[in-house]
DNA sequence: CATCTGGAACCAGGC
DNA sequence: AGGCCTGGTTCCAGA
């Protein structure tokens, strides 16, 4: 049946006999998927099985380091972030996408991490003429330069979601779209003027997140884009398998998606009836994958993975270089000029019409980028591309050449899926106020159901403080993936720009790498801070999404999102640099929103192993027949311990629910033992892991202080500390220890001494994502008044899965990093995760690189330097741990406790963990397939 | 009248 | 093979 649809859909937008020919193929992706899918499932299911470890491969490499600090510079080259010099150089053959790794040496130590990681683009060239050309005429604009000729291509490619994300799905409900122009409405500014803005503006070019991915060598093989994980991961090796560019093409024909997008569709139901969005994506994707390159966009998430890997980095190359160009002239490089190619503007401009990007290919992949500005750019583009050349022709390849290059471009400024600290020296980027819980994402085929709001039923706030330039700057939202995996842009997800009578925030949307961001000004007048009243969500069909080429992940049961901001600071001395916060997880299906049990909050959050001790959890969609289970995994994933606590039946509300803490399995631990537990409504419906730590039972000391507040707390009412649900990070106290990690990692100046000069803390700060936000709070929290307790943090509860890591940052130094160390120890099987993470975050690209690390995690840097907190922590914290800020700006909850430390990191949500475990598989699956395809 | 929302029907897949 | 369960996607209708 879905066949038929599809075909059906897709003689209607005239996709083109290339339509039908994916049509197959695209049929026998979407089986497969599905049959992934299925299998995610299951493994979901089984919370238990969760293997935290999987880790993905996350190996980001430092993508943070990187970005946080771009050099704008004049020099045309292009700071890859992290990846320090190889990767681009390498690429030139055609590889250029495979230069996005970099290995790992990144750096790791690697000097000045920020700095040396440049990479300079140049050689765009590098992509397999063939593919440029291919692809490149048209939708690509692929430039050249002599030597190092970046190539831009028009992301038609991706298809997927750009298109359609662009100005479909958004313009739908917020029309905004299109009109790029919109784009601020207030005009504050124009990104060409302001180099702040436009975060492009930073010459550096950080392959997206493919790079990042990528860049690490190890990763090669599979591995090598060990981050994307998630998707990437499988594809990755499907990449190194097929070989990149070439393959890609070829195979990438296939590029169901095309034709897939529709019959997606059509499987889904019978009911849809505009197959165009969803086309929309996969025309692009269809039609740019054929050609090699292809966009560059596909973006972190990846997976990739044959021919969306090269479809993908082509995206990004293009977005990149795009964004490179703005962001040289916006600096005042050089001025690019022409940089772009006729022809790609062209497309861009007519592929502008939504619509018409979806019909067709090759434009749609223009589409995206097209949207983005076509105006200004495409002069730019063609001047800056120019200038690269020349700049990055010198790029240094490295040694690390890889054996395959991979095409990946990187941009300028830091891929979407690279991990980004929260504060830099005196600079934080804090959520003042967290996005609710739940946020029902709108269909392309429904209207707009709003914008995101906050608990107290305002909107989330952004707030960056420690900037004191008069220069307005830009703040890029764009919706992120909540799973315990690294941050990275939601494939099934795209921020949908609100506008209207209500809405008071300017804002302008602008694709990167198939991801739609949302810019909006941050003025100094307003102190830098921004209500984000003009954020909706669109949903993606996940049919649609699942058949793009490069697409490892999985829509079902994917339904979380994180709102991810990012801004990108020039600094005198042309570094810029690149700050990333993710809030609090949002669940945005209707189904999850209202059957799934979520835990916000928790009375207590360590007590010793003999246990007894009532506890209040606050949240949503408790059931009389609900049911707390404690469970306790070792690294590897598997089960060491569970057990099913006393739920007090008769005082549970949909809100609340108190249970009794069960005595731990072993009543003589040495130390404190951090376990999880997890309301059940019933077989599927399972809340997010929270975390929970047992302390000796002899050394109440530890404890006593925590349990004590706890106690009374809890016994009262209720202080509860409130945990993102999802496992949040919790915000522990730790604040000074954090924050000086950050700072050591970083090696930048991190946040934490300023923290106290800095604002609230964002809670969310996750730069990284993950975890951070514990640390991320304490560190800049100093400021923020708000929460003194842990501001609201969003945390991601997830991410702290990744507890381990510790390593040490090479990614971004400041918080994040450190955040994330402290997370690692949390759960085990977080560990191998976090680590990935780190490599992966860290190093910018080098993926794979620290990755070995991840066993000892805790010991990193990290530790080090919070270990003793932690201890502390340990007991108190866990209490503490709890209140995210961001609850309690919203729910008002009180943070009360302002615990401290806690560390603990682990928070993970199994669920997430779960998820991921899942996905992965299924990417894999999806992988295998696709390579096989 | 258009938008926003909440609720639920309709369907496809899995089990 | 049929029924039930899950969830995603589309529709409806009230505010």
């Amino acid at each position: 049946m879905q066949d038929t649809s599809s075909l059906s859909v897709k003689a209607k937008f005239n996709f083109g006999a290339a339509a039908g020919a994916a049509a197959g193929q695209e049929r026998g992706l979407q089986r497969l998927k599905s049959t992934a899918a299925a299998d995610m499932k299951s493994a979901e299911e089984d919370a238990y099985n969760y293997t935290p470890n999987v880790s993905l491969p996350i190996g980001m490499g430092n993508p943070c380091l990187s970005t946080q600090y771009h050099t704008l510079q004049s020099s045309p080259v292009i700071p890859v972030s992290s990846c320090h010099q190889t990767g681009y150089s390498v690429q030139n053959d055609n590889h250029a996408a495979s230069s996005y790794y970099l290995p790992q040496a990144l750096r790791p130590n690697g000097a000045p991490a920020l700095e040396s990681p440049r990479i300079e683009i140049t050689a765009y060239s590098q992509y397999p003429e063939d593919e440029v050309e291919a692809s490149g005429r048209e939708d690509h604009i692929i430039k050249r330069g002599v030597n190092s000729i970046v190539t831009l291509t028009l992301p038609n490619v991706d298809g997927y979601r750009d298109p359609s994300c662009l100005s479909p799905a958004s313009s739908i409900s917020s029309r905004s779209c299109n009109s790029e122009a919109s784009s601020y409405e207030s005009g504050f500014y124009n990104y060409d003027n302001s180099p702040q803005n436009s975060p492009w503006q930073s010459p550096s070019v950080s392959p997206r997140g493919s790079s990042s991915l990528l860049s690490c060598p190890h990763a090669i093989g599979p591995a090598a884009s060990p981050h994307h994980s998630p998707s990437n991961s499988p594809q990755i090796g499907a990449m190194a398998e097929e070989g990149w560019p070439a393959q890609p093409r070829g195979s990438r024909p296939n590029s169901p998606s095309c034709s897939g997008v529709g019959g997606g569709n059509s499987g889904g139901i019978g009911k849809r009836k505009y197959s165009f969005s969803g086309s929309s994506y996969q025309q692009t994707s269809c039609s740019p994958n054929q050609s090699p390159t292809p966009s560059s966009h596909g973006s972190p998430r990846v997976s990739v993975t044959d021919e969306n890997w090269l479809t993908n980095t082509n995206q990004y190359t293009n977005l990149a270089i795009v964004a490179a160009i703005n962001a040289l002239t916006t600096d005042g490089m050089a001025d690019m000029g022409e940089g772009i190619p006729i022809k790609t503007r062209k497309t861009m401009l007519d592929l502008s019409p939504s619509m018409s990007l979806k019909v067709e290919p090759g434009g749609e992949d223009l589409g995206p980028e097209g949207e983005l500005r076509h105006d200004e750019y495409p002069s730019r583009l063609s001047l800056k591309k120019e200038n690269y050349c020349g700049g990055f022709l010198d790029v240094p390849q490295h040694p690390y050449s890889w054996s395959k290059p991979k095409p990946y471009l990187s941009p300028s400024l830091p891929a979407l899926d690279w991990q980004l600290p929260s504060c830099s020296g005196p600079y934080s980027l804090q959520i003042e106020v967290q996005p609710k819980s739940h946020h029902r994402a709108h269909y392309e085929t429904e209207g707009s159901r709003g914008a995101v709001k906050a608990l107290s039923g305002g909107h989330p706030v952004v707030q960056l403080y420690g900037y004191m330039e008069s220069e307005p700057l830009t703040l890029q939202l764009f919706i992120g993936t909540a799973d315990d995996r690294l941050l990275r842009p939601h494939a099934f997800y795209q921020v949908h720009r609100i506008t209207g009578k209500t809405v008071s925030t300017a804002s302008h949307e602008v694709m990167q790498s198939n991801t739609k961001m949302l810019e909006i000004p941050l003025l100094p007048e307003n102190n830098m801070r921004a209500i984000i009243d003009c954020a909706g969500i669109l949903k993606l069909r996940n049919s649609d999404i699942e058949l793009r080429k490069g697409e490892t992940d999985i829509g079902r049961k994917n339904t979380r999102v994180r709102l991810v901001f990012r801004v990108h600071i020039n600094q005198p001395n042309g570094r810029t640099v690149s700050l990333q916060v993710a809030s609090n997880p949002i669940e945005c299906s209707q189904r999850s929103a209202q059957e799934l049990p979520l835990v916000e909050k928790q009375s207590v959050e360590s007590y010793p192993t003999t246990g007894g001790k009532m506890m209040l959890l606050g949240g949503l969609n408790f059931l009389p027949e609900s049911k707390v289970v404690f469970v306790e995994k070792a690294q590897d994933g598997h089960h060491l311990w569970e057990t099913e606590a006393k739920v007090d039946k008769d005082s549970v509300k949909t809100n609340t629910l108190v249970v009794e803490i069960p005595p731990y399995r072993n009543q003589r631990i040495s130390s404190p033992v951090q376990v999880n537990f997890y309301v059940c409504n019933g077989k599927r419906k399972r809340s997010q892991y929270q975390r929970f730590t047992y302390v000796p039972a002899n050394v109440p000391i530890i404890k006593t202080e925590p349990t004590d507040e706890y106690d009374s707390l809890g016994s009262v009412g209720l202080s509860m500390h409130s945990k993102p649900y999802y496992g949040q990070p919790r915000l522990t106290s730790i604040m000074p220890v954090a924050e000086p990690d950050p700072c050591l990692v970083g090696g930048y100046p991190p946040c934490p001494p300023r923290h106290a000069a800095m604002p609230p803390s964002s809670p969310s700060s996750s730069p990284t994502l993950h975890d951070l936000s514990p640390v991320a709070y304490n560190k800049c929290l100093p400021n923020s008044p708000t929460r003194a307790t842990p501001p609201g943090t969003v945390a991601p509860p997830i991410q702290e899965t990744p507890c381990c890591p510790s390593l040490p940052y090479p990614t971004s130094p400041d918080h994040n990093s450190s955040l994330v160390v402290l997370h690692s120890q949390g759960s085990p099987g977080s560990l191998g995760y976090q680590h990935s993470v780190y490599a992966n975050s860290s190093s910018s690209s080098s993926p794979v690189s620290h990755p070995s690390t991840p066993g000892g995690p805790a010991e990193t840097p990290f530790f080090q330097a919070y270990s003793p907190s932690q201890a502390e922590a340990s007991g108190s914290s866990a209490q503490a741990a709890g209140s995210p800020p961001s609850l309690l700006a919203e729910d008002a909850t009180p943070p009360s406790m302002d615990i401290t430390i806690k560390q603990e990191p682990q928070e993970l949500d199994q669920m997430y963990l779960d998820d991921v475990n899942e996905i992965i598989r299924n990417d894999l699956s999806s992988i295998s397939v696709h390579t096989h395809a």
